[in-house]
DNA sequence: AATCCGGGGAC
DNA sequence: GTCCCAGGATT
């Protein structure tokens, strides 16, 4: 008799951290923490999870909620598509739901921003349902323990990998099961130098005895970046500058930054110093004061080189509709990206 | 199946 | 620098 499953739970009961979302089965709270997991460390996510059930602590409350507050209180945290799905969600579920959560796997997972490994964690963690979540951490454990090279990033691999996760949920406390499995794969079975030395189930693990340990679990894709070159405008207009909020299907949806020109190279000072009919300055002419130094920026598939350019423009009338005229002291209002956080702060030594 | 969507921390 | 994190949507 195997006791890979007993064993992981006895662990899981001597070692599991006390988490904020551990002590409630709403599934609005749950639901919540998932989504802020979402490829995201827990150490990362912890406070972002305490300021938002601290502003929004119900389902209601978030829904009656705009959309910039949520991306205010997601700013910094990365993936923001989570945010405006998670206040889409909020509003479908208060409007056309009544307000009440979904109890069914099939029901969750028709949710916005809710998909396999989310629904099957509400699922189990809220209602008690044998559905298998299978995040990062699960996939690395099973695919040590049971020696699994299966490309945990290949399509065969997600049958592969539910398939036998199914056939280990205790009928009791698939939460707690859950939640023990992918404890012990960010604790214990760690994705280097994992503590194989203190397992309890090192006895039996496949790619302890057969030295594979550092080899598994296989991936196969590798992401390959692009390189940008964003030129922001800080525009000086006395008490006030001028701010634009990104639209379409791009980085940073509905998030806002300094009127931006995007170029495909990098330019010269002299360049910058000469750009001429700008688009958002609607024919305006502006005076260069100061150009930064450019500022790279690494997201997943991308390098941005970001400069951001001080201008004056006098007497200006109007900018194109897209751009927003703002006090300088309420841009910490407006929700924008990281990047402007540290241009924002680069500035002050301009 | 491939690609995109952020940011941070460990190494 | 590389890897990957309580993944999901889009094409």
């Amino acid at each position: 008799m195997n006791q890979f499953v007993p064993q992981i739970h006895l662990w899981y009961n001597r070692n599991f951290r006390d988490l904020p979302w551990r002590n409630t089965h709403d599934p609005y709270k749950i639901w919540i923490s998932e989504i802020i997991l979402q490829q995201t460390r827990v150490e990362q996510g912890k406070n972002y999870y305490l300021n938002f059930i601290n502003r929004f602590p119900s389902l209601k409350h978030l829904a009656g909620a705009s959309e910039n507050e949520v991306l205010k209180l997601w700013q910094g945290l990365g993936y923001y598509s989570r945010a405006r799905n998670l206040h889409q969600t909020a509003r479908f579920i208060q409007n056309e739901l009544q307000g009440k959560f979904p109890e069914t796997y099939e029901d969750i997972i028709r949710l916005k921003g809710i998909g396999p490994y989310t629904g099957a964690a509400i699922a189990s963690i809220a209602f008690g349902l044998p559905y298998p979540a299978i995040d990062g951490n699960v996939y690395r454990v099973l695919s040590r323990y049971f020696g699994i090279s299966t490309p945990i990033d290949s399509g065969k691999a997600k049958k592969e990998f539910r398939e036998l996760a199914s056939g280990l949920l205790p009928p009791k406390n698939p939460g707690f099961h859950n939640q023990a499995l992918m404890e012990f794969g960010a604790l214990q079975c760690t994705p280097k130098s994992p503590n194989c030395k203190n397992c309890p189930v090192a006895d039996s693990c496949f790619a302890y005895s057969e030295k594979q340990v550092e080899e598994l679990p296989v991936k196969e894709k590798r992401t390959k970046q692009r390189k940008r070159y964003f030129y922001y405008f800080y525009i000086d207009d006395g008490k006030f500058t001028w701010l634009e909020k990104r639209t379409g299907n791009d980085i940073w949806k509905n998030l806002y930054q300094f009127p931006l020109l995007e170029s495909d190279k990098e330019l010269t000072d002299s360049e910058i110093g000469n750009l001429k009919n700008i688009p958002f300055l609607n024919g305006h002419s502006a005076t260069v004061n100061k150009i930064s130094k450019p500022v790279k920026h690494i997201l997943s598939h991308q390098v941005i080189f970001a400069t951001l350019i001080h201008v004056e423009i006098p007497s200006i009338k109007s900018l194109t509709d897209n751009l927003i005229k703002v006090e300088k002291n309420s841009i910490s209002d407006f929700p924008v990206p990281r990047l402007i956080e540290i241009l924002i702060k680069n500035a002050g030594d301009f």
